[in-house]
DNA sequence: AACTATTTATAAGA
DNA sequence: TTCTTATAAATAGTT
């Protein structure tokens, strides 16, 4: 219908394209709105460009949705089955492995609940004697192994005021030394000094002093102290 | 264009109005399909005839929920958001509450078991002095609860057999003096069984053994019996 | 965007 | 429905 036949292939050359698009698009509008009125039908009408313009007829009084959901209706299949039928699927599995991690959460928690409380020593009403025997075993035992620990930790602290004191006493001796010496040579005349001097420096009654103290010090620690591995005052 | 000009209103004639739309529907489809080819473009045409007959035209290599997509994309809405978005926004929280879960389960479970490790007795050797005390007179008193709880048990069960033992004593009172009763009747004679009846129901130096028995039970319980506490043998 | 020669669609009839 | 055909409508190529 023109000046001359054309052949139904794509037009190659861009605006012609774009202009024979344009008339026949609106041909065919015109030829929907046409069908719609004459024979009360029912059309949708959706067109995209190759140049990716959007055009959309659609008869009155009937939105895309409902247009869509009729269609759907009449096929009797759902467009989105795959997409929603899928989610859907997905969804439950989701709401089942939550469900079984909350049980899973509980049942966690209560066997810790169960498990400090009885070693605690409450909630003991529903062991019988096997169980109770068991239980005290293991409480012994892990006692026990706490106990070592303390020891352990104890003696390590021990073992190093043991080299403190042992080290002031080799300095305190030399100090001693060096004092006379310096005293027999007249160059240090200072009483006080010497006096200080010689009570830290007086021989093994002093040092056995500083044992006793060392020795409480380590009772202390063993009824209560409070002192960290770190903490390595004599006094 | 035919033997006359027509108005572009409602045919009301059903036969003429259904021919009228079989007509304009080919020549419309056959638009579409030209379109579709010359321009390059997409269609998607989807008739409702006005007595329901449906017919539809799409593009080729396009599916028509393609075809949708690509509509809602471009009109930048979603026709069923309302459903599907709000699904999509259910599952993703679904997801996030399933992964805070399974945290909250690793976390439980970590510290369940460092709990028990540590009163287990192992991994103590973060602890300093004071937390071993701490520890240790915790895991005493625990202790010493399930020893008290052991005890009770054991109570409790002595109780039950010496109330056993105090009816056997009685049945076999009974039994002796019903005994006595028929032999000086003269309607018992068997021997046997008098000197059996008589040796369960001898006084005082039988029950005495059977209360030694009970009390090695308790013994054999406290040192690590193994009866359960409705185990009632007495031998 | 308008023109128009020509093709195409289709209304009415068979 | 389909075919025919006269005629209305659409549109290809041109301006």
């Amino acid at each position: 219908m023109g000046r001359g036949k054309i052949e139904i292939k794509k037009i190659e050359n861009t605006t012609n394209r774009q202009v024979t698009y344009s008339k026949r698009r609106n041909g065919i509008f015109k030829k929907a709105q046409e069908l719609t009125v004459l024979c009360d039908a029912k059309v949708s009408l959706i067109m995209f460009s190759s140049s990716g313009k959007f055009h959309e007829f659609i008869s009155p009084n009937i939105s895309t949705k409902t247009f869509f959901d009729l269609y759907q209706k009449t096929l009797g299949i759902d467009l989105w089955s795959s997409h929603y039928e899928k989610m859907q699927e997905n969804y439950r599995r989701l709401k089942e492995i939550n469900n079984r991690l909350r049980r899973e959460i509980s049942k966690v928690d209560q066997g810790m609940y169960a498990f400090s409380r009885q070693r605690i020593g409450e909630d003991l009403d529903d062991l019988n004697i096997k169980e109770l025997q068991a239980l005290e075993a293991k409480m012994a035992s892990s006692l026990e192994a706490v106990r070592q620990r303390k020891y352990h930790v104890i003696k390590t602290q021990t073992d190093t005021y043991k080299k403190k004191v042992r080290n002031l006493e080799q300095r305190h001796a030399n100090l001693v030394l060096d004092l006379e010496a310096k005293l027999e040579d007249g160059i240090v005349e200072n009483e006080a000094y010497y006096e200080s001097s010689m009570g830290l420096a007086n021989g093994a009654s002093n040092l056995y002093a500083l044992r006793l103290h060392q020795n409480h010090q380590v009772n202390l620690l063993h009824h209560g102290g409070r002192f960290g591995p770190n903490d390595l005052r004599l006094a």
